[in-house]
RNA sequence: GGCGGCGUAGCCAAGUGGCUAAGGCGGCGGUCUGCAAAACCGCUAUUCACCGGUUCGACUCCGGUCGCCGCCUCCA
């Protein structure tokens, strides 16, 4: 099994995956709130993920890959005030818009997704086990972590107390902690919110519980990698890491991956800015979403991605570019024979291709290195200097390759439309007759329509614009 | 104010202390074509934000400047 590396938040290092499991990844991996649809922003980083897990697939790991979605939070309990019912109400449509979009986006799903709102029992018995191990306490019915409790506070994200003390923002204390510092992890029930009967007392759980209770419910207390975007490092991941080794003195995650941020325009996304665009006003825009994963693919998952309506542009020309060769190899008329020097090189672009992935996901140099063999095949096909020996081996390499990257298929099949072909079978006689005005002006018919027509040694081939 | 990341061709985007600074998109010229499209061939950064320093040699290491982005406790 290749080895696997990952850029590594916690030692800030490039580091080989050695699972906990050998042969076993066990994954977390932080989802969506569901208050709103997700804008782009929010999408690349399931792009990231999709391609770290099926990366981690493809090197031959077992995988095992859980989500969560945050139901309950400050945010929707403002926007649906009541009970359960109402939060349910709520963010159901947003849940069921979430995964449309990462279906959209050829994101496979994970192996478990887990709602917060069903895992209360989970994180109340985490918050005991804190109270008991002298972590946490209870003050006027909620409960906080106690962080002068954990020395090890501050590790990931290499914040020191001394700094948090002097931080900038100082916050009036809402509720009353012992230290500004800590944390709640269960909050006493107020009027209007939704509150759940627990042994904790009447309430509902804190911003960051969730995620440690669930993913050591579902992985175990000690697990692989958990992923998040770089704005998560601190507070969030910070605080996953005292609840979680907090309740079981065990280390509870070996590596940290955290993607960066898309830029719109350049420009940070805010909702302030108004340039939070979401999947649906992209694709009624007409953008292809394959486009958009190839785009968000594209880029180092540790570097923010400039989204402009020009990269749209390019990545859509790409994949266009991409669909076409798959075509000419699948419609190439070459002899028979064993494979020779393109096979060669097929084999030369898979090894460089999935040594880059397997070197901390670059997939730019990835790229690269198919890009090389779509070149050397259309030179071979050009010349044909191939034979079906080396082209049975590039479309098993550039299926390798999508394995990862999922772009290759163009999605909707042409529709076989008899106008298209009749007026085809007109222009192709009037060519016969070199005929060539009324041939243009056949061409051009179909063009308004979004057919593009190309005239081969093989006959004419219509593809959609 | 503190911590961290980034600044590479028209655009997107890799990369290394020293052979010609990946790749994609776009553009220009050519081959092919009735014309196109696709494909192919050639060209498209003497230079890696700027200024110093270290070094035989830096885009890559160090310092400074400018610009952009993120975080700095409960997103009121």
């Amino acid at each position: 099994m290749p080895v696997v590396r990952l850029y590594n938040t916690m030692t800030r290092a490039i580091d080989p995956i050695e699972p906990v499991e050998p042969g076993h990844v066990r994954i977390y991996c932080c989802g969506p709130t569901v208050y709103d649809h997700a804008h782009i922003g929010n999408l690349r980083k399931y792009v990231c993920d999709d391609v770290l897990v099926r990366t981690l697939r493809h090197a031959g790991y077992r995988v095992t890959h859980v989500m969560n979605v945050t139901d309950v939070d400050d945010k929707i309990i403002k926007a649906a005030s009541g009970g359960l019912e109402a939060i349910r109400a709520y963010t159901a449509p947003y849940t069921d818009a979430f995964f449309q979009d990462l279906a959209t986006l050829r994101i496979q799903s994970p192996d478990i997704v887990c709602p917060a709102t069903e895992h209360i029992e989970q994180m109340v018995e985490m918050v005991q086990r804190l109270v008991e191990r002298g972590h946490a306490y209870e003050s006027d019915g909620s409960y906080y972590f106690r962080i002068a409790s954990f020395p090890e506070y501050g590790r990931l994200a290499r914040l020191d107390s001394a700094g948090m003390r002097a931080g900038a923002r100082v916050e009036v204390d809402e509720y009353s902690k012992d230290d500004v510092r800590d944390f709640a992890l269960w909050k006493a029930h107020r009027e209007g919110e939704v509150a759940w009967d627990t042994p904790l007392g009447h309430g509902r759980p804190g911003w960051h519980i969730e995620c440690s209770a669930m993913a050591m419910h579902y992985l175990g207390e000690s697990f692989d990698i958990h992923t998040g975007g770089v704005d998560n490092i601190f507070p969030h991941h910070e605080n996953e890491i005292a609840q979680a080794e907090g309740a079981t003195g065990k280390p509870f995650v070996k590596y940290w991956v955290h993607h960066e941020h898309l830029l719109m325009d350049s420009q940070k996304m805010a909702k302030s800015l108004g340039n939070t665009f979401k999947l649906r006003d992209l694709l009624t825009q007409g953008i292809d979403p394959v486009a958009l994963r190839y785009l968000l693919a594209s880029a180092h998952n540790r570097t923010q991605l400039n989204f402009t309506s020009e990269a749209v542009e390019q990545a859509t020309h790409t994949v266009k570019g991409l669909h076409d060769f798959m075509r000419r190899l699948s419609e190439a008329r070459v002899d028979e024979g064993e494979p020779r020097e393109l096979a060669q090189q097929a084999e030369e672009a898979r090894k460089g291709f999935f040594d880059a992935m397997y070197n901390d996901l670059q997939t730019p140099q990835a790229l690269a290195a198919l890009f090389d063999l779509v070149k050397n095949a259309n030179i071979a096909l050009q010349h044909k200097t191939c034979v079906t020996g080396d082209l049975d081996v590039v479309r098993d390499v550039m299926r390798d390759f999508d394995e990862i990257l999922d772009v290759l298929d163009p999605g909707e099949e042409p529709v076989l439309d008899e106008d298209i072909e009749r007026m085809i079978q007109e222009r192709t006689e009037a060519r016969a007759r070199r005929d060539w005005a009324k041939a243009d002006e056949i061409r051009q018919a179909l063009e308004g329509g979004g057919v593009l027509l190309e005239d081969t040694a093989d006959g004419t081939r219509w593809k959609r614009a």
